[in-house]
DNA sequence: GAAGGTAATAGTAATCATTTTCAATTACAT
DNA sequence: ATGTAATTGAAAATGATTACTATTACCTTC
């Protein structure tokens, strides 16, 4: 198993990108990142808010929100919706702490799958539809959602 | 160009869908569907409202959400989000008065554009991915979603 | 063709995630 | 150490969507 560095305590690399914006690396940036690092789940930003109170109590859900615009904005971040009305978040793939993947979406019961199947054939024709979108439309592409909705094995099997 | 039929006098085909699902094809039903069928943009809720309540002041809100939300489920209609925090809606590909197609979205101006270059291969490679996802996963595929983000023409040169 | 029962509707009020406001605090360059 | 603009937290505001309730439209059965 390997060892989990303590990334928050030394220098991070998040540190560095921050400076580069121009921003502070304050302690509830630290903690915030801190939280989505530890944990791969797709988080809301009232889970988020959660978590980071139980860290850090004087924290606030405001600072939480306007972090993670932030954060989203600065790319380290990825905001999903995945249709119950709360945003979702996810440290980006480009952070290389995770990889890159896609949702599946259950309708009925809102279970989310990660999956990395195909996904190199998937960015394979991403890219090339991309080059060939910018080009067409002129629109300078920066990001890109693909998601599948349907039914998760228990919900499939309870529907019948 | 080709002659507009009057669709929405003649007996629809959505009406057999209707009845197929023992749901009544009530008039809010029939001018949300007209609406819908009349302007290929993305409308949101409220938009559908304003342009119903000019053809049928009597019509509310509540009924717009309530038949949106019953359209989606019986596969007529498809709900986005495009990160405005508004849904929006369109006919479905599915009833072939719309092309399949996927959006461009500028996070900037919130344009949406509308291509469907490549779709052909995008549906063969999800064609593919959902079968292979249906089998790895035991997920019930319904649907799909490919968006991308970034910047439009006029906000990528406004921002040089 | 009228009565009865259910589905559908309108308007209002409530909900709930997210933003805004604004005064107080803090990071960080000097 | 200090000045200053960036950042913060609490409370209030916002705005899309949903819940509730009384009413109405439609279909069936007689």
């Amino acid at each position: 198993m390997p060892r989990r560095r303590c990334r928050w305590r030394s220098e991070k690399w998040w540190q560095g990108e921050f400076r580069g914006y121009g921003y502070r690396f304050t302690i509830p940036r630290q903690i915030i990142l801190q939280v989505l690092d530890e944990s791969k789940e797709h988080l809301s930003a009232e889970d988020i808010y959660l978590k980071v109170h139980q860290l850090y109590p004087a924290i606030g859900l405001t600072t939480v929100y306007r972090t993670l615009e932030l954060l989203v904005n600065m790319g380290l971040v990825s905001k999903f919706d995945f249709g119950d009305g709360r945003a979702r978040f996810e440290l980006s793939p480009k952070t290389d702490q995770v990889s890159h993947h896609h949702h599946l979406i259950c309708t009925n019961c809102g279970r989310i799958i990660d999956y990395n199947d195909f996904v190199k054939e998937e960015l394979e024709l991403i890219k090339k539809i991309e080059k060939e979108l910018a080009r067409k439309y002129s629109f300078e592409i920066k990001n890109h959602n693909i998601q599948f909705y349907g039914l998760c094995d228990k919900c499939s099997t309870l529907k019948k």
